[in-house]
DNA sequence: TACACTAATAATAATCATTACTAATACTAA
DNA sequence: TTAGTATTAGTAATGATTATTATTAGTGTA
């Protein structure tokens, strides 16, 4: 943060990233806003909102798009993916998939595309969720909405 | 949708389904709102929204999460998925890559959750950008936003 | 064919996440 | 210390989606 001296190293943006860091639970914008108003009471959400768009931009912190929800961030920035419970919401992390690597040149061929980036979103229940499966989900016809964050 | 007496096939539901499936650009609600609106100009938002839903539920169209955007949907069901371009916001189909098969065993060993579908979310340059690329974005610092849907 | 039942609709309001705006504040360099 | 400007808090605005509600229209039955 410090090479470029129109960006400022403010109170504000400093415990924004490390309350992020210590992190591992893949928050919401509204989630960090909570942590760190612990130390920042006067902190606004807008001011949580503007720092983590412009530290995903320079590569401090990572944007983890979930398909039809909120946008959660990503304090570790080392390559690897995440698995999203369908059920609770939570998002934990995954290895990149070996098989998923140099696969570029066959996008390529088939669709003319450049890859930039590739994102694996496994759907599915987490530990916790199995457990709870069997009792209170006899017989749905249709399939249940995606479930809540928390 | 014949099969349960409680879900009607109704003028709205039918042609929201036929218009979805003519198109193959992954519509957003309000794309095929507006396609949908040349056969009945009356309809509203909400029953193309309310429709697209249950006819998810039901599996007879699929919702294409697309993390940081609108939902789009996708009238063809077999399974395959998506490439994105980063610049227009365009969505193309991609076929299931044969690597990302059969790995659930792995999931499973790795996480404990149980996999209950993989989507792949491939982001790149369309051809169409591509060609632009060089001439409109010089130096930039920092990567730019997402581009739009359109 | 008409009737009764209730799902579905149009229109609109409400909600939720996110971004934009603006006057006041606080880094930073001279 | 001051000038210049990035950043902030507070708030309004936006955009996508969902909820509400009175009315309309499928559907099974008489």
């Amino acid at each position: 943060m410090k090479e470029n001296p129109d960006i400022r190293v403010t109170k504000q943006r400093r415990i924004i990233l490390e309350e992020l860091v210590k992190m591992h639970t893949h928050p919401a914008a509204d989630e960090l806003y909570e942590k760190v108003r612990k130390r920042l009471p006067r902190i606004s959400l807008g001011t949580v909102y503007r720092n983590l768009e412009l530290l995903s931009r320079l590569g401090m912190v990572r944007k983890v798009g979930v398909s039809g929800s909120q946008m959660r961030f990503d304090g570790d920035t080392s390559p690897h993916n995440h698995i999203r419970c369908i059920r609770c919401g939570r998002v934990d992390d995954l290895d990149v998939d070996h098989r998923m690597k140099d696969c570029s040149r066959e996008i390529r061929r088939k669709t003319g595309y450049e890859m930039i980036e590739s994102r694996v979103e496994i759907l599915g229940l987490c530990p916790d969720c199995r457990k709870n499966e069997r009792q209170d989900s006899g017989n749905r016809r249709i399939a249940p909405k995606i479930g809540p964050r928390r």
